[in-house]
DNA sequence: GTCTATAAACAGATAGAC
DNA sequence: GTCTATCTGTTTATAGAC
């Protein structure tokens, strides 16, 4: 039996049973385990309670291990919680590169499909957006802290950034790198706002408004950098 | 002596101490005064600790009071967070349309401006802004609140879909009220995005670059509409 | 490595004095 | 109305058995 991790931080087993060769897992995979069992049920067990509302021994009984188990993997709460925060935002971050790149393979795509399907992922993992605002709160609180989240929210935008330049490229000469970053910032906020939203209100943010957004905003980006372009002309 | 309310929240006392027939409190406007400052002490510790994380014991002392005298006020530390969700989902609506009404009057100002503006509010009220995180996480955790607390989102949004709709009746023929609505969601959802980013990373995040993806927003809307109205006449 | 048992601190909430 | 004292349950964290 052996496990692995989706890149939305679930796993599955694989159930080859004829595998010829099946051994005991070493104890350093086993405890490797553990801690990635811990880890996914403290993911669930934050979104749920929140940071200060989750309790060690919820965390330990939902991955089916006692509080020993827990604190001889973890220094405490606050340690489980910081590794799941780096955790996750390494699959987020593979995550939203395969989607872009998905979307760079098929390049004729309008920004709607891709804002829908931003979307649609969204609405799919709500312990993940929850668990985000649980994260934000967690760094504007401690603000030692607050840089290293901070970085990791640029370093997932970089993938983004990077898709709106060689979108912007094609229309004129040079790469503008800096407009290409205001934008992915301003494209990263529109979305995670809206999904907060949607969240909430779901009736009154339909899934189709994001990938509204993007085309009108496209749309003035163009329009205003051709207008100044004319001007310096 | 007598205590009134700033619109944000903040509170502060008529100090006309030659006020002729100064006269006691009656034990109702004791009682309320007590109410307003364990309302004010909960906004501050609730938005520094969270729901969970906040004790009674801290607001009650905060506030200058005794446990006792919290829990004669409020049933207990829930009705207390949620009697303060809805007064400051008050004041922000007032806020939110004081803030447009000097829009209204100054109807020549650029997008940026009022971008800027709204920005620059929400760097003061960094309290609020993680008050507001956490009812969202509350109102997501308990469905049952949730639809009250979309309510008074939905309201608070009514000004500023107001003034776009009029915004862009001066362009066309009639007020397009469901462009309106969903132009509005997308302008509040990229705020609250954009001031979330900035907290934690006000380098990255320029107080301009709100009133900047608000002119390409407006700009690309004005277009995309343009286009369609030539299509279909 | 993980478990059981327990220590020590703290939380929310109540009762009765004033 | 508010305060002090207290009850009860729960929490994080540790110690020692296996």
């Amino acid at each position: 039996m052996h496990w692995n991790r989706y890149l939305n931080g679930g796993y599955y087993m694989d159930m080859d049973a004829d595998q010829p060769q099946q051994r005991r897992l070493t104890r350093a995979e086993a405890k490797a385990r553990t801690r990635t069992l811990l880890l996914d049920a403290a993911s669930q067990v934050f979104a749920s309670q929140g940071f200060a509302g989750a309790s060690v021994e919820e965390i330990a009984e939902r991955a089916g291990f006692s509080i020993g188990a827990l604190y001889s993997n973890f220094t405490g709460k606050e340690e489980l919680f910081l590794e799941l925060m780096a955790s996750r935002a390494s699959d987020r971050a593979a995550e939203t590169t395969q989607l872009l790149q998905d979307e760079r393979e098929a390049p004729g795509r309008p920004w709607q499909a891709l804002g829908q399907q931003m979307i649609s992922v969204a609405d799919k993992n709500t312990e993940l957006v929850a668990l985000q605002a649980e994260f934000w709160l967690y760094a504007v609180r401690h603000p030692n802290v607050m840089e290293t989240f901070a970085a990791r929210v640029r370093q997932r935008r970089e993938p983004l950034e990077q898709l709106i330049g060689s979108e912007f490229s094609k229309d004129r000469g040079g790469y503008d790198g800096d407009l290409a970053s205001r934008v992915a910032i301003v494209v990263s906020a529109l979305f995670q706002g809206m999904v907060r939203q949607r969240r909430i209100d779901p009736d009154n943010v339909p899934a189709e408004l994001y990938g509204d957004a993007l085309r009108w905003l496209f749309t003035g980006i163009k329009a205003t950098e051709r207008a100044a372009r004319g001007e310096n002309q």
